[in-house]
DNA sequence: CGATGGGTTGATCCGTATCAACTGAAGTGG
DNA sequence: CCACTTCAGTTGATACGGATCAACCCATCG
C-alpha cells in the first residue's frame, strides 16, 4: 500500500468550532439575544488544556461537570486501577463526557484523555439554577441527553448484529467515522488515538483478532491502515452489514 | 429440582403502583401542590390495555408519546419485518419506553408487547408546554433520561465483560433481577415473558447456547428454571463475573 | 389423538482465544 | 550518532467454545 496517502495533514488535530461543539446548544442559547453572551460566559469554563495520560474524572466522584472535548479525546474506563481496565467508550473532538453521572450524582467511570486535549467544563448545579430564568436551557440539556441515549442504543445494536470478529471492527471503524463525518470533519483520513488494545477491550475481542480483522478488511479494499493511521477507502461499504463482502 | 417451588404466584402479573412507575415524577410533581392533581390527569393517560404481540410504536414514526408499563411487558426490535429480526431491550413492569425517540424526532425501533399488558402514556409535546409553567417537570425529565443513559452504559459494560455464553446469560439474569427489586417486586422468582429466541438475540447468541448455559448455571446451584419461570437460588453469585465459579 | 411450535440435547465444524515468536518504531544512554 | 532497550503491533500454531445442522422431547391446541 502507498504510505504517502496517509501522510498528509490530518484535521483532527485542529479545535473544533463551538458550532460543531456538543456543548454549543447550551454555550448559545440563540432565543434569548444578548443575555446569551453572560451565560456562556460565566456557565462555562472554556477550553482548558489536559495532558495525554491525564484523569479527568473518576470512578467513584461525585458528580459536578460536563466536559466537551474541544480537542483532543479520551477513553471512558471501569476499574481504571485494576490490571485489566474494561474500555466503556471513547469521545472525540466535540463530543460530551459526563452525562451518564446525572443519574446517581457519582461518576460510574473514570475518563482519561488518550492524547493533549483542551475541554470546556460546564457546571451542572450552575446550569440547572440559570435554567431557573431559562427554561429553555433545559430543553437543550434533554436534547443532548436525548442524542446520548439514541447513540448509545445504537452501538449496542450494531454489536449484537455483529456475529464476527470482523464485523464488530467494520461498525467501530464505522461508527467513529460517522461520529467525524456528523461533525463536518474528515472522516475518510482518520488518526485513531487509542491503542490497539484500547479498541480490542471496547469490542470485547483480543487484539490479536482485532489486528487480523484489520488486514482482512485492507484486503478487502474498504480501508487502508498504518499504525494509528486509518483511510476509509469505501465508507458506504463498511457500514453494510451483510456477510457476504 | 422441584417443580412446586416454582409454582407459587408470581407477583410479576400485578398492576405496578404509581410511586414505582418510571413516569412517577412526572405524574407526581411534588412541589406545586394542587396544581399537580390536573397536570397529572390531562397529560397522562392511564392504564391503557394492550394486548401481547401489539405494536405500540413503529421504527419510523414520528415520535409522539413516552409509555411507562403499569402491566406487563414488551420488546424492542429492530427490522420489524425482517425475516431475521433483532432485538434491541425489553421493558419490564414499571420502566419507560419511547425515550430514544426524542433525539432524532422518530422512532428508531419497533416497541411489541410481549404479553397482555397495560401503559400510561404522555404526550410528549404536551409535557414540554407544561413545562413552560412548570420548569421543574423538565429537570424530572432530564432525571428520567440520564437513568436511561446510566442503564445503558451498565449494560454495554456488562456485555464488553462477558467473555463467554454463559456469563453473557448470567449478567442478562442479574440486569433482569435487578430491576425487579430496583422496583420493590419479588426478583427472586421471575416469570421470563419472552422467549428464547427472543433472549438470544438480544443477547446476540443462539438459543442452543443459550438453553446450554441455563442448565450450566442450574448445575452450578446458580438459578433454578422451568420454562418461562426462573427462580433465583443465589443472587450475589449471580452478579460476580469472576470465571472461577 | 395427532399436529404444531418452543425448547432441549447431541455431533460436527469453524472462528476466536491463547500462547509464542517476530517486527518495527520510539526512546535511552554511552 | 548509533547500539540497546522497550513496547506496540503483527503473524503463526494450537486448542477450545459456540454456531450450525439435526434429532428429539414436551406442552398446547385443534
Amino acid at each position: 500500500m502507498n504510505k504517502i496517502s496517509l501522510t498528509y495533514p490530518i484535521e483532527n488535530s485542529h479545535h473544533v468550532a463551538c458550532r460543531d461543539c456538543a456543548l454549543h446548544p447550551v454555550c448559545d442559547p440563540t432565543p434569548v439575544g444578548n443575555i446569551a453572551l453572560d451565560i456562556s460566559e460565566t456557565l462555562v469554563s472554556k477550553k482548558t488544556p489536559v495532558k495525554a495520560g491525564e484523569v479527568i474524572y473518576q470512578e467513584g466522584q461525585p458528580f459536578e461537570d460536563l466536559y466537551a472535548f474541544t480537542t483532543g479525546s479520551a477513553k471512558e474506563v471501569w476499574h481504571y486501577n485494576q490490571p485489566e481496565q474494561q474500555v466503556i467508550s471513547f469521545k472525540i473532538i466535540g463530543e460530551l463526557a459526563g452525562q451518564n453521572a446525572i443519574a446517581n450524582g457519582i461518576y460510574p467511570y473514570t475518563l482519561v484523555a488518550l492524547e493533549d486535549s483542551s475541554i470546556c467544563t460546564i457546571r451542572y448545579q450552575d446550569l440547572l439554577n440559570s435554567a431557573k430564568s431559562l427554561p429553555h436551557l433545559l430543553t437543550k440539556v434533554i436534547q443532548l441527553l436525548s442524542v446520548d441515549s439514541h447513540h448509545e442504543s445504537e452501538i449496542r445494536k450494531s454489536f449484537a448484529i455483529a456475529t464476527n470478529a470482523e464485523a464488530k471492527v467494520r461498525s467501530f471503524l464505522y461508527n467513529i467515522s460517522s461520529r467525524y463525518k456528523n461533525r463536518g470533519r474528515n472522516h475518510i483520513d482518520i488518526k485513531l488515538s487509542m491503542s490497539r488494545s484500547e479498541i480490542a477491550s471496547y469490542l470485547g475481542i483480543t487484539k490479536e483478532t482485532l489486528s487480523r480483522s484489520l488486514t482482512l478488511l485492507q484486503n478487502k479494499g474498504l480501508v487502508e491502515s498504518s499504525g494509528k493511521f486509518i483511510h476509509i477507502s469505501n465508507f458506504d461499504l463498511l457500514s453494510r452489514h451483510e456477510e457476504s463482502i
